[in-house]
DNA sequence: GGCGCTAACTTATCGTGGTTAACATATCGA
DNA sequence: TCGATATGTTAACCACGATAAGTTAGCGCC
């Protein structure tokens, strides 16, 4: 059994029409999702499993993607798609840390829900110049953003630019995230909590580092903290 | 060239002493180490690049170690080693909230020295029931606990258990080191800022989330923070 | 109807990589 | 000296990513 087997020949798939040749970029991106959810395994996801599933020979896949790389950024972008429109919803008037922190909960909630495709997405190397602020375009990103900005109008974030705000608040959810995935036996408790606790801590975190100033050391938060009347 | 070349006919390698296997050992975790840091990717550490480095044939280190994986996992483990020595120094009456984000900011530090050994350490799999506590048994683990103790102690943090504040301030610090190995190109601006703010935030919001209360809302923290003097 | 163009594939093949089975040999205790 | 065995090597298998070259089906056109 060294050679490959063929797709099927007892059902000779039909050849796509002349100008749908898209059909098969279509079912050959569902086939590796559906792949990589299955069998939760990154290496599932080979060039040749997914045309057997499409029903194809590993060459034809190449048609449609340039190598094996293009095709996992395209899963990738795919699943962020998905993730922006998660983020979109909320109550009109919700306050807007809570929902802030509410994104980045979801965030990792869905992060974990399809771990290996979360995994693919973050963990890749992708040092490609080209693709530099591909996260930054993202809707996802669009809807922290908004809300950071929100957060501004309202006096828990200093003003200006939301988009460091972004970036450390996302580093924070990435790394709950991340750790969930690859060391589920670890005690995190219950995961939801665990993710709610590292979002509402960073948040307000980064809002008393402002109030503090920039340039305040771990040291005087310690002294002013302490001047803090107890609870 | 479809054949692998011998490694070196004009030198040939005097095998080791009949109770002396370990040598091997030894070299193939530093060549496969070598390789990871020269090359700085992770696909360039083939069992076959490792045994050319050390002048063998490939066979020859699964008498070493039982698969791909399990090297990996030792230079892995060894790398945690390092990082645990790199993190116990420090002066000693230095205030143990300062010595917590400067032994976070190590541990980031750390990571993108190298970045290929972290990406292997963090990403992997590994989710093999064995090796349950394997992270938290490391003395690097070890150091961050103590110095919680030490915040518990001053009264930055509630006293109790370490492990769940340790857990969520080395979510922190994973999630901005896995990031700036990852996405480089975003606009984090000055690195070790970058790994010093959001450590900080975090260990600040930790903090305050305990003066607050575990079940203090988001909106309970603007309520509050808005009652703050000016500074 | 038939003819050619070419999009949409397949077949065959290459090189690399992980892994195993079978074989070889140097070392060491008895 | 001699056999047991630790310490390797040779040869091979199979899966994978990728490419080159061949094949076929759909479509416009006369």
């Amino acid at each position: 059994m060294t050679a490959h087997p063929p797709p099927n020949p007892s059902s000779p798939r039909r050849r796509a029409r002349r100008g749908s040749g898209e059909q098969l970029h279509g079912k050959i991106l569902d086939a590796a999702k559906q792949l990589l959810a299955e069998t939760g395994r990154a290496e599932a996801m080979s060039i040749r499993a997914v045309a057997d599933v499409v029903g194809v020979t590993s060459p034809s896949i190449y048609l449609h993607f340039a190598d094996k790389d293009s095709l996992v950024q395209a899963v990738v972008a795919d699943l962020f798609g998905e993730l922006g429109e998660r983020l979109g919803g909320g109550t009109p008037g919700e306050p807007p840390l809570d929902k802030l922190c509410r994104q980045g909960t979801a965030y990792i909630m869905f992060a974990l829900e399809s771990p290996e495709h979360y995994r693919l997405a973050t963990m890749s190397a992708s040092t490609e110049i080209g693709k530099v602020d591909l996260v930054l375009q993202t809707t996802a990103f669009a809807h922290f953003h908004q809300t950071i900005t929100e957060c501004m109008d309202a006096g828990i974030f200093a003003k200006g630019d939301p988009t460091p705000v972004a970036l450390d608040l996302w580093a924070a959810a990435h790394g709950i995230a991340s750790l969930l995935i690859a060391k589920p036996y670890l005690p995190w408790g219950d995961v939801t909590e665990a993710a709610d606790r590292v979002m509402r801590a960073t948040a307000m975190g980064l809002s008393i580092s402002e109030y503090l100033g920039a340039d305040a050391t771990p040291a005087d938060f310690v002294g002013w903290r302490a001047s803090l009347p107890p609870r």
